[in-house]
DNA sequence: TTAAATTAGTGGTATAAAATGGTTTGCATT
DNA sequence: AATGCAAACCATTTTATACCACTAATTTAA
C-alpha cells in the first residue's frame, strides 16, 4: 500500500478543539504505527508546531516522527546547541495526540492559539506527512509556492524539476 | 513506545512547594522507572539544578539519571577533576523527589530558590528528559533559541540540519 | 437503478481524569 | 510541649475523554 499524504480539504474545528482526521489520512496513520508501535500507540499522531517561523502544523506518524529522534540522538550529542534547537523545535514545540473514537482529534487551546485557528482548518497532504493551517495562511502560502521558479525557467510542467 | 517528553505547559506550585507533574510526563517517568527500580522507586524521578550557569531544573526518570552515573564512573577514575566536577554537578547539585497520589511533587526550599521559582512555573519536554523553567527565563530562553541558525543559511525547515 | 447499509463528518451531553487549593495527621527536631 | 516540615487526605474546578445521535455521502446488495 502506498503510505502517502495527499490532496487538501478542509474540515471543521468545534469550540473545544475536535477537529475530524480525513479518513484517508487516519488509515494511514494506523498502518504506519503498526510498524513500531504499541498496542496503546496505534491511535498517536505527533504535532509540531515548531516556533515563529512556521504558521502551520506538521503532523506526523509514528515511524517518522520516531525517525527524527533517533537522527537527532545520533548526529548531535547532548548539550551541543544544535542539539538543543532541534530537542527544542521537534520535542518541545510539539504533541502526542490520540485520534478518539470518531476519528477526531483534539487540539489543545496553545497549539491552536499558535497556529491560529478557527473554526474552519485546512488539511495538506505532503507524502510522508500533512499539514493544518488556517485557510487564510493556506492560501497566501499556496501563491508563495505557485510563485516559486517563474524565473529560473519557463516551467510549463514541474516535472523538468526532476531533471 | 513513545517515551519522548514533549510539549511545552505552565502550571501552578503553590507556598509549599507543590506541583503538579503533567499526565504525560508522570507516564513517561513511571514507565522508564520500570524497566530499572524496585517498586519503592516507581514514583521517583530526579530533578538536577546543577550551578550557576543553569536556571532551570534538569528531571529525569531513574532510568538516565542511572545512565548518567555509569558513564561518570566508567569514564573518569575517582580522583580525576572531570569526576569530581561531575560528580558535583549530578550528584551534589540534584535530589530525587517522590510523585505524590495526586500526581504531584514537592520541590523543596533551596531547589526553589535556586531556579528563581515563583506561582508558575514552566514544563519543557525535552525527549529524554524534561525542563521546568522560571516563565521569564524560559520564554528568554525561547528567543535565544530562536535566533540560533538564522544566520548560517536560509532556513525554512528546520529538517534540513539533520542532512 | 433503487433501497439498504456503511462510512465520514459533525454536534451535544455525560463521565472521567487532571490540576490545584485547603486541611489534617504524623514525625522529627528543638 | 512547641516548631517545622513532609506526607496523607479531602474537595473543587477545569479539562479531556467517552458516549450517543444525526446528517450527508458513498458503497453494497437486491
Amino acid at each position: 500500500m502506498l503510505t502517502i499524504f495527499r490532496g487538501e480539504s478542509t474540515h471543521k474545528m468545534d469550540q473545544k478543539g475536535r477537529v475530524s482526521i480525513p479518513a484517508d489520512y487516519r488509515r494511514i496513520i494506523i498502518e504506519e504505527n503498526a510498524k513500531v508501535g504499541k498496542e496503546l500507540d496505534q491511535n498517536t499522531l505527533v504535532i509540531v508546531f515548531g516556533d515563529n517561523r512556521q504558521s502551520h502544523l506538521e503532523c506526523y506518524p509514528l515511524t517518522l516522527s520516531r525517525e527524527i529522534h533517533e537522527n537527532i540522538k545520533s548526529k548531535f550529542p547532548r548539550g551541543t546547541p544544535k542539539r538543543e534547537f532541534l530537542d527544542n523545535f521537534f520535542e518541545t514545540k510539539s504533541i502526542a495526540v490520540q485520534i478518539d473514537p470518531n476519528g477526531r482529534m483534539l487540539l489543545p487551546q496553545n497549539v491552536r492559539t499558535k497556529a491560529e485557528l478557527g473554526a474552519n482548518v485546512c488539511f495538506a497532504g505532503k507524502g510522508e506527512s500533512f499539514q493544518i493551517w488556517n485557510p487564510e495562511k493556506y492560501s497566501q502560502r499556496q501563491k508563495e509556492l505557485e510563485g516559486m521558479f517563474r524565473d529560473d525557467e519557463v516551467i510549463s510542467n514541474p516535472l523538468v524539476l526532476l531533471e
